[in-house]
DNA sequence: TAGATTGTTAATCGATTAACAATC
DNA sequence: TAGATTGTTAATCGATTAACAATC
């Protein structure tokens, strides 16, 4: 546990940060200012500055921000430097579409096991990963050291899996599921649901008729 | 445009509720105070009040909610009520998966058309869809009366074709593109950001060592 | 040293929660 | 009518922005 809690508005942010500060990095710029970052990210330098504070001062009064060390410092405290093992539960078609998309592994999110109900396609590869049945998953999660689930399954069995999940030692879910997880509070949740984005964006489109 | 702005934090809040009306509703419920639902939710039931109370009285005093106008008021709130129709840009692992999602029908979003630059996938159907170059899209979104346009293709080419469509009469982007877009103030645009989501997942499981 | 820009405190703004009068 | 629960105002809390002293 953190000395501080920081808020979870803060940590939205930090990806954001971390994007804008690589892609600064493979231009090869060295130094930026809040002011210069503010004007490129359109928040107020005032913010950025505040966010970086909860970590440490990492700027340099007179100078700015080196990039390099910065994108590697945010990189560190959203835990980019280890590598998390993942399994997919749910091999349909979100499902297959996570394990294929390359980005994730790049950033050390590595995807070891992937399980699903369907005995058709049990036994099956997806990106080099076989398809295994839901009985060998908490086996699986125990022996492969997997801290990170990812369940893209329909909700009806999202939350019997994540109890089930809960006592091997997951650490997290990343849940598309839609329904609201109940875990005990060592273990964090982060979810995507994808049709309430659909919502607000259908709401905001409406209200600026 | 309304006359007051809503916040997102609360446009952001009303799928969940939605989502709760309707299990209810399943469940045969005919009505629900402020104060089961918080115990439901796990939200406070005076920011229950205050939030449905942004687009005006929906409850009777001491009774409570009826479930299913409540749930067709929010409903019609978020534009389920409308239909929407939605093209596809970028026929990958993720773009596929999609389309092939049946649940955003359901709620009225209908995917009309499915662009991408591969020559190789042109002229292919997913879930009767046929997979179109991109060079038809501007002239098949003005015809097609499309409102929404879904972006599932790498970052290096959103930014074009967010300008190119802005051009068409689109109302609002789906974008999962990790790029910020920059549109008029008169198109929508909802970010679903994989990358960052697990990035957060990630701080929050290591700040809770 | 002078100029620039951070780190940090103080002020403002907005969102959440509490309280209660209105009313069904 | 009495009890329940909303709608709404007031109080609190937290997050954002502004200001400026510290310092490179």
């Amino acid at each position: 546990m953190e000395d501080r809690e920081i808020s979870q508005a803060v940590i939205g942010r930090l990806p954001r940060y971390f994007r804008y500060l690589g892609e600064l990095k493979d231009q090869g710029i060295e130094k930026v200012s809040s002011q210069e970052l503010s004007d490129i990210m359109r928040v107020t330098a005032s913010q950025i500055r505040q966010d970086l504070n909860n970590f440490g001062g990492f700027g340099q009064q007179g100078y700015g921000y080196n990039v390099g060390d910065l994108y590697g410092e945010i990189g560190k405290i959203l835990g980019l430097h280890k590598e998390h093992n993942l399994i997919i539960v749910g091999a349909g078609h979100l499902g297959q579409a996570l394990v294929n998309y390359m980005n994730f592994e790049r950033r050390g999110f590595i995807f070891r096991g992937i399980f699903d109900i369907d005995k058709k396609i049990q036994g099956t590869q997806i990106r080099g990963i076989t398809v295994r049945p839901m009985e060998e998953m908490a086996a699986f999660v125990r022996e492969n050291d997997i801290d990170i689930a990812v369940l893209t399954i329909p909700k009806t069995g999202a939350v019997e899996v994540a109890e089930q999940l809960a006592g091997c030692g997951i650490r997290g879910f990343w849940n598309f599921a839609h329904v609201d997880l109940h875990v005990p509070d060592n273990i964090q949740v982060e979810n995507v649901h994808l049709s309430d984005s659909l919502m607000k964006l259908s709401y905001n489109i409406l209200s600026h008729d």
